[in-house]
DNA sequence: AGCTCCATGTAAGTCGTTACATGATTCA
DNA sequence: TGAATCATGTAACGACTTACATGGAGCT
């Protein structure tokens, strides 16, 4: 449900084609919701159909033998889009495959386990240092989307409007952050459970002989 | 694909029915990996049909009118399980309908925003308390699940097979209280900005007059 | 007789991924 | 002429949700 108003909240800026959006989406939008550009050309006609958005297909090039589709909000869109943020966000449920495996290392070999922290450690740092490129732009409100939205909306909403997605980007900078350490304090605890160890021989026997007969709950 | 990995996972330690597994689910699992009912029956079929798990059905009751049906890992499912743990795990991309709608609480009123956050806040201050409680168990190894695993381990692994799982735990507490300060700063943040402001009309107007027919990037 | 728990599913639909497919335009 | 970019999609599949559906077992 949440891509449709990514999508709403850029076309409320001005009619867009699908491919500019899959472009925005990339280089931004990204970093909160990602999405293919496939998904984003089916879901827009799929608006089009329930009546958010409206296509104004038009000729492409000198010869005009191609042609884009721009789509424009209606105002059953900005509608949909303004109750959509100010309704409540169900809380959705964890799923984590990071986590669900760091539960399970002692299957694997130390080495392998301290890999696995390093590589989630990496992307952190990676994800965190974009994030902080993203919110320095966004500081000295330097993004043409940025700017399109404050030219679109009364000087005494400009704070605000920043303020709020700068703090949308800290908060995704402290969460690599806290990845970042968790990662950190897995590859320290590797070393300490290694200290005197095989390193390349799995924690735990892999042919585990318990009784196959015993049930789970008793 | 995860939700196989968490069930071979519980079915490794002995034989294990849907009814049960989804139980199991809703105790500890959920807080790393959540599933429907519907789902790991679902999955539990897909599997046995991939060779992984072999159902061992059974009567149910004196009558034994009804029937149940465990699931055996087989020596497949032990080494999918093992290599699921071993492999990298591939990032996943960020999806989070919290922050995106973060991003645009300029839409909503101040008190919606502030409210909004408080929600996210009080969300997490549960899921961290249940993280805590559980944490707790685990430390004290005081969970059924954690005792059969143990049980079925050469001692001197018990050690890292806790650590590893409270470690994950822990880990998830962090991010919480990294949700809980981020949300904390956002009532602070809408504070801030309300001063003075009207609480009840939206930081923006709806009714944004923007020019229509200039496209989104130029 | 009625309630709770045990136990197992199906069906329809949404959301998202990956791969495939096509062709025009622009510029060097 | 060829490459990069603009531009729009379809098809198949996988993961997950929500709702529906059924009925036995055990206990009071």
């Amino acid at each position: 449900m949440s891509l449709r108003f990514a999508l709403l909240a850029l076309i409320e800026l001005g009619p867009t084609t699908g491919y500019e959006l899959a472009k925005v989406f990339d280089q931004s939008v990204t970093h909160v919701w990602s999405a293919q550009h496939s998904q984003i050309y089916t879901e827009l006609r799929r608006m089009e159909d329930e009546g958010l958005v409206e296509a104004r297909p038009m000729p492409r090039g000198e010869r005009a033998l191609a042609t884009k589709r721009p789509y424009a909000i209606t105002d059953a869109g900005v509608a949909a889009f303004t109750e959509w943020v100010r309704e409540r966000t169900p809380p959705v449920p964890l799923r984590d495959a990071a986590y669900l495996k760091a539960t399970y290392l002692e299957y694997a070999t130390f080495r392998e386990a301290r890999e696995q922290f390093r590589e989630h450690r990496a992307h952190h740092e990676r994800q965190r240092d974009e994030l902080e490129a993203h919110v320095d732009l966004l500081e000295h409100r330097a993004t043409e989307l940025l700017e399109r939205r404050l030219a679109a909306s009364p000087p005494e909403a400009h704070d605000a409007i920043v303020a709020f997605k700068v703090h949308a980007y800290r908060g995704l900078i402290a969460r690599s952050n806290a990845e970042i350490a968790w990662a950190q304090a897995g590859i320290d605890l590797v070393d300490t459970l290694s200290v005197g160890a095989e390193l390349d021989s799995p924690v735990v026997p892999t042919a585990g002989k318990q009784d196959k007969n015993r049930s789970l709950l008793t």
